[in-house]
DNA sequence: TCAAAAGTGTTATGATTACACCCATGA
DNA sequence: TCATGGGTGTAATCATAACACTTTTGA
């Protein structure tokens, strides 16, 4: 129980000797389902196995900029939403100490997504979350943490419009908040809430070519940075 | 930006070398105050510094292990409310890679404070959270960080009750909620919102000796595994 | 009998719900 | 002209806020 009697490997002595690992889950809204980037790996014996985007801590890195780097590294694109969810632990294969994982969950933009083409590898692909199978259990964890974090947040903040485009209608965002919240919800009342926060404004651009009434374009009415603090926001539905 | 470039000091070479430390924000309502313990430190030049309950993670325990062991070491009893709030990276003095710690929070039940004679140290202090001065800039992140997601678990989850004595008058949770998130609240209306809950029970025992009208003793009717998920709670002052 | 805190009741306001309806457009 | 989705209006219901009031107790 005192410090410092612990085996010393490492330079830090009296510091644990942890593998750390940072996870990212990956989101995507399109074609009326949220997607998460997957990445395939084959294990020893062959067999495909699907995984986060991850990878270690690099020397003059900070864990944010790990978190970021593999972004960039699988989407190309660099203004997208990030943040930590938290750190998982889990009993290691080869140490008596837990390996880490710190877990992020990201949103791409679907307009960003001419992503398929950047993506340095094929091995990668977007799977609805409920279809998702054969992602590696500690993986999984992070992944369910993420969806229930993912639901928390775009009821008390703007995040989730970091899934539409720049321009949107306001039946796109509401199919959103179906989809991810998994419930059906009222469309004139929808847009009656919506419309008097004064979150999004009116574009003076409209739908075209659609077979049915065009729908106005709306952009939101909110930097960047006041997403996640800021602005008593109440999406419960 | 491939894998397996970097200096390899370490037996898990790959795999980064951060310094991992657990810290603990533990908090007590006591007096009508939010409290939290701090630990005292003196650093290379005999100055004296505050600094939140802390360790490194040992052989063979889990990240939350090493967290509950330092509950037990500074609180003595074993009935706590403990939960990770995420993983905090700053620049080391002495390595390239970053330092990290990984904040939880606690709560510990005021009645359960006959915590001064067990706490095996003397440098250990509870301070209003409104009082604190001295703690690291570190920490203080940690801390801050707490008492924002304190504010909002106690807001959609029972976690609060968690401050309280198994029993407990209604106005003592009006003063909890009060003095947590900094407003004033209706007595009234309070009441009426808690009760209609169901969130509580009427214990048939009274305040005794005191010098006006005897308050109602209240229970939590709820099992501790039920506070964080289920239920739908919503304490919006 | 007074102060202090417990506890009740009432009304006004505002948000949410449910639902019926009209509008614009391409096939 | 029909189907489809965009968009408006309204009445009922429910939660909240504000505030005035009564009750119980020890000093």
């Amino acid at each position: 129980m005192e410090k410092g009697d612990e085996n010393s490997k490492n330079t830090a002595n009296q510091y644990s000797t942890n593998r750390i690992e940072i996870d990212c889950v990956i989101f995507n809204f399109e074609g009326e389902s949220l997607k998460v980037l997957l990445v395939k790996q084959k294990d020893n014996h062959g067999n495909i196995n699907w995984e986060l985007a991850n990878d270690c801590i690099k020397k003059g890195e900070t864990i944010s900029g790990t978190a970021q780097n593999i972004l960039k590294k699988y989407i190309g694109v660099d203004n997208f939403f990030l943040e930590q969810l938290k750190a998982f632990g889990y009993p290691s294969p080869s140490s008596s100490y837990e390996d880490i994982s710190i877990g992020y969950y990201a949103m791409v933009k679907t307009e960003d997504k001419d992503l398929e083409n950047n993506v340095f590898s094929p091995d990668v692909e977007w799977v609805s979350v409920n279809e998702i199978s054969g992602l590696n259990a500690k993986h999984k964890v992070i992944l369910d943490y993420s969806l229930k974090e993912l639901r928390q947040n775009i009821c008390k903040s703007a995040i989730g419009f970091n899934l539409l485009p720049e321009k949107f209608t306001l039946l796109q965002v509401m199919h959103l908040y179906e989809e991810i919240l998994g419930i059906e919800i009222n469309k004139s009342n929808f847009r009656r809430k919506i419309l008097q926060m004064n979150l999004v404004h009116d574009s003076n651009q409209k739908e075209e070519a659609v077979s049915h009434r065009a729908a106005k374009f709306y952009s939101l009415n909110m930097q960047q940075h006041e997403m996640l603090s800021s602005r008593e926001i109440n999406f419960n539905f």
